[in-house]
DNA sequence: CCATCATATATCGAGTTGATATATATCACT
DNA sequence: AGTGATATATATCAACTCGATATATGATGG
């Protein structure tokens, strides 16, 4: 799925600008499941109404800098609906915080703490957020994608608040064996 | 998180050759949360080796092409534990099946229903590879994020099955409205 | 008063993706 | 015996994307 098919999908919704998309993505609809930047905004609005599939107004504001806003045509339109019905890839994923943690052995237990509780923080904010914009939204497929972010976030919260404090003692207890036995000198080990 | 500092972290596990890091995020211990490709990791391992922070040695095979396995240097160990404190970039998802469905009603339903009972599917086949390799790996954090992934794989699915074909049901009816309006000529349209 | 944030567009280097090329060997099927 | 598919294995490349930075203005807050 390239930026142009989703700043089409974002153009579905109404007339926006592309600071107004990439808004979209980091604090929107697609926020939950899909992220892009400007560098792949721009160019992708640029392109769309090179290829006559988005028109584009200039509008001067007093108080604020221009703002170019986009609207999708017939043209858009039509390719947009045709784009989604070849088959989605499968979700790409990067979580830098699960990598960590395959590795938590290596960093002290308390910070390893802090950032488990800074991730269930992190799932209880978007909880809130989702619960709160649940109100019944245009189309009926963001209710689904909605429900199915509160279900996945609510059981990945849970997951980490039940076991958070068994892992941290389980990594405690790892290093004092660790210590244990680099210390060694002072008293020394018999074999248990 | 770049493509050296998890090439590192594969060497952490022990030696291996391009190849077989690939294998170790398309069906390993790297699956469920990170991707990445030969276009990425080749090109890293050069680098490693050329910052003394991984070695090479090139191995001849019979029935097979010649493989250059990597290992990782104190050096590289040292680097690669440092890289872990810098704290955690947000997770980066892109979601094809979600983008789709979010403009499900521009799709005919039963090609909905087909995608989402893919995707239920999708899920129950890793809640299963994740399941069967539950055995007590290596490392602590391990068992952390499999039991992080199968929570959720569960309520995704679990969430998918319960509301496919009331959903499928939505659009369908939308369907059948929309014809109706079209199809108003034969039938007047009677004001309900 | 100064720093930070929000609005708004744009660009650029460095890095990544996905496809393709190159080889060899095995396995299933006809 | 041949055909196509799959697995092992490395490597490259165009197109694309990311994250940082530049530019400009106004509002907000300590």
């Amino acid at each position: 799925m390239d930026a142009r098919v989703l700043c089409l999908g974002a153009l579905h919704f109404g007339d926006a600008s592309g600071y107004e998309i990439k808004k979209l993505f980091e604090e929107g609809d697609f926020s939950f499941f899909y992220e892009t930047s400007f560098g792949s905004i721009y160019p992708a609005l640029s392109r769309l109404v090179e290829d006559g599939l988005a028109l584009v107004s200039e509008q001067a504001q007093d108080k604020r800098p221009d703002k170019k806003v986009y609207s999708i045509t017939d043209k858009g339109r039509d390719l947009f609906a045709e784009s989604l019905r070849e088959p989605p890839t499968p979700d790409k994923i990067r979580s830098d915080f699960c990598f960590l943690m395959l590795f938590a052995h290596l960093l002290p237990p308390a910070l390893i703490d802090r950032l488990i509780r800074g991730r269930i923080a992190w799932y209880r904010h978007h909880i809130g957020q989702m619960e709160s914009c649940d109100a019944q939204e245009a189309p009926l497929g963001g209710r689904l994608i909605n429900g199915l972010g509160l279900a996945i976030y609510r059981s990945a919260a849970a997951y980490l608040e039940e076991n958070r404090a068994s892992f941290v003692a389980g990594l405690q207890r790892k290093d004092a064996r660790a210590e244990e036995q680099s210390g060694a000198s002072k008293v020394p080990a018999v074999a248990s």
